[in-house]
DNA sequence: CCGTAAGCACACAGGGCGGTGTACATAACA
DNA sequence: TGTTATGTACACCGCCCTGTGTGCTTACGG
């Protein structure tokens, strides 16, 4: 209504449809799964007629990694860009998920397509690999003693608790935030028992 | 082919078709997923008929639930039982998966049924719960101040090695033991009579 | 030896899927 | 205004899916 987003090839368009379809893909995609919500359904419930659904996007493959593409900036930036944090702070804030999300769909895209090659699951890999080293970023700047080996630690314990969270039904994120404070003191070289203050590394 | 497992109901039936059936779900589902793997398939790698199929299971969703009540005996009763390692070793170990392992095919059910009241989705759980009580039990056996909470981590920890080896396409597995190596030196209080030393984390 | 049960071959139903063709309506912009 | 990009409505295709119906063959056991 307002303002619209730049369509795909650039200029403006008529009525967002593609926003439409995206945001149904949001929806049904993390409800009910990418194989079992059909093009029909998700064109029913973008209000979206199929011709214009596949006049957007050329397939569903696409629609899909366009779909994952979308969950950059929702939690993760979020996260690291707080400067109210310290950064060890930070690396523990990013376990406090809000309850309404239910699942990384991230993993759920990679095994439901089964398939490394698709798109989405390429995406996926170079996501997971971007959360890590932002992870080992921020473990650097928090001074500790190998800054890879955490964020790999760290982002090794969001899947888990991810996953774990998945299967059996009940949030693993608080008992992996409790591994997370031990990974982050057992690598942070003490310099004080009680090191929680601003530590200035010129970045 | 001499000798026959006793069929569902106790008898003895003609030529394990079902033993096929079974075997070729393991192979196909980890290959290439559940949804993946229709019927047809299912039946001509196990050269059964279709029709045959169907009078051992009632449908594909039983198939499923019993393929993965088959996975048992093959890991973890296998780390748990031996009593060549110390308490503290056996649960390092159970990080010691064979590189021919893809994936725990009970998060791989879970998410791809999406459906947690699917029968193989509640086995799953249990299985879950059911490994986690094994850690925690050995946890106890070596000491470890809070058992429950060790065997917690540590199965979120073979939960995220799992998660990450499939989404990245890499074993994730030597990093989950190394963590796991730090939180049970954590856990166990030095009173116990074991070796244990400092450790280096390896890279 | 024969009867019964297990298994087989084959075709088919019914439905959902991804994807398309065609003809028509509307919004944006010149 | 009219043109063009955008979106719509709806039927349709071919494919694969789970699941059956029917009739036939084989093996085992009494």
């Amino acid at each position: 209504m307002t303002e619209l987003e730049k369509g795909p090839k650039g200029r403006r368009r008529g009525r967002g449809a593609r926003e439409r379809i995206l945001s149904a893909s949001q929806q049904l995609f993390r409800e009910q799964g990418i194989n079992r919500t059909g093009m029909d359904q998700l064109c029913a419930a973008a209000e979206v007629s199929k011709r214009t659904a596949y006049q957007h996007f050329t397939g569903k493959d696409e629609l899909v990694a366009e779909y994952l593409r979308r969950f950059d900036p929702s939690v993760l930036p979020g996260v690291f860009d707080r400067t109210d944090l310290t950064p060890r702070e930070r690396l523990l804030a990013a376990f406090d998920i809000p309850p309404t999300t239910p699942l990384c769909p991230y993993i759920a895209a990679a095994v439901e397509l089964h398939d490394p090659q698709h798109p989405a699951s390429q995406y996926a890999r170079d996501y997971k690999k971007a959360v890590a080293t932002r992870l080992a970023d921020t473990a650097r700047e928090a001074g500790a003693a190998d800054p890879e080996q955490l964020g790999e630690q760290l982002a090794l314990l969001l899947d888990g608790a991810a996953a774990r969270t998945r299967v059996l039904n009940t949030d693993a994120f608080p008992a992996a935030a409790a591994i997370a404070a031990v990974l982050i003191d057992n690598a942070i070289p003490a310099t004080a028992g009680d090191e929680r203050r601003r530590e200035e590394v010129p970045s």
